[in-house]
DNA sequence: GCGATACTACACAGATCTGTGAAGTCCGCC
DNA sequence: GGCGGACTTCACAGATCTGTGTAGTATCGC
């Protein structure tokens, strides 16, 4: 939430989102997040409150962050049938990057109450997704964007988890292709 | 491992299938699971040796009963076409009753260390399924069933991800009706 | 009766977990 | 020169973690 970190603020959220994403949540306490970040406790507890709110501010981040790279690349291009796959573009680069899997499905897999804070955020990243796949498609002429929209977020997340689990490195580069082909069709032929 | 387990190992099991898969590994330990297996720690130690074993057999198990389930319904099916899509048969099934997402992903989320004996459960899990759809597409007449192969890896890997971590009760179906476009593309239309 | 197997009860080790309390330092800003 | 924000050190609470040690019981087949 806050738009401006102190600076030790802003060194726990770094060190606390490569730890959380490289061992886990649960995995990583706050004592080694402190130490890693050169910060007491003490000083972590005064800016995030609590485990559960810093690792919600760091989805939060996350999300933020990624969306960016997406917009970026959406700004990037005109026609209407390549801006579908924008975020096909933005998968292929983030993977060797991000080699174990999707945080937010990470995320939500050590955090079974679904009324905890992050678990908005998950939500709201899959669902942000496949209403910008709908809107896209709906602007490249697609008669029934809907359907084609969630196919195209399961060959997203599919990629993710396919790499990120198994170590299946050509996942992202034949979501891609599969989704071209995905979207063709929703443009292209009767629904 | 173990083809028979004494009745309080078996309990123990059955009590870690279910607390693994909805709570994670992490936030689950061996005194709960002896407190609800009816069973003192030392008997948990003494059947399986360690925490770790006993995921890696939680893993291996779930894995044997859901490749039977797949492969109960190959055995129901003779069309070729069909047959390709009998995991996604199952797998409209199986979420409802698993609403938590894939318990191989989750634990590969949970276990960062390539090494971990769990860990080749996973990959041996999604390569299985991966080498099934091929076997499969081309037993359909599929010139080229790699790529084809992948995309339904990618498919059934995103529904499970979107129900369990977005709740999008919609995917397993979509995943399907996915999967048989690109079923009915490989095999009968040039590559 | 004998031995093997399965299991119990219970204490304990040593580490780690999240979170707090008290007291004090550094530094820029008004 | 004084105020307040950021941060430090250190101790501590209370729980929970994995894993082990010792000692004893119940139920089998033979």
């Amino acid at each position: 939430m806050p738009r401006s970190l102190t600076p030790g603020a802003r060194r726990v959220l770094d060190v606390a989102a490569r730890l959380f994403y490289e061992r886990g949540l649960h995995a990583v306490g706050v004592d080694l997040i402190a130490a890693e970040s050169g910060v007491t406790k003490r000083t972590l507890y005064d800016r995030f409150g609590s485990k559960n709110a810093l690792v919600t501010a760091y989805l939060e981040e996350r999300d933020e962050r990624w969306r960016d790279r997406v917009r970026a690349r959406l700004d990037e291009l005109d026609e209407p049938a390549r801006r579908v796959l924008a975020p096909f573009d933005v998968l292929v680069t983030w993977v060797p990057d991000n080699p174990r899997g999707c945080a937010f499905v990470n995320a939500s897999a050590e955090l079974p109450d679904a009324g905890h804070p992050a678990r908005a955020v998950v939500v709201g990243e899959k669902e942000w997704l496949r209403e910008l796949f709908r809107t896209e498609l709906a602007a490249a002429g697609a008669p029934d964007p809907g359907p084609a929209a969630l196919t195209l977020l399961l060959l997203h997340e599919g990629a993710l988890a396919a790499a990120g689990a198994a170590g299946m490195d050509d996942a992202p580069g034949a979501a891609r292709r599969a989704a071209g082909t995905v979207c063709a069709q929703a443009v292209g032929s009767p629904g």
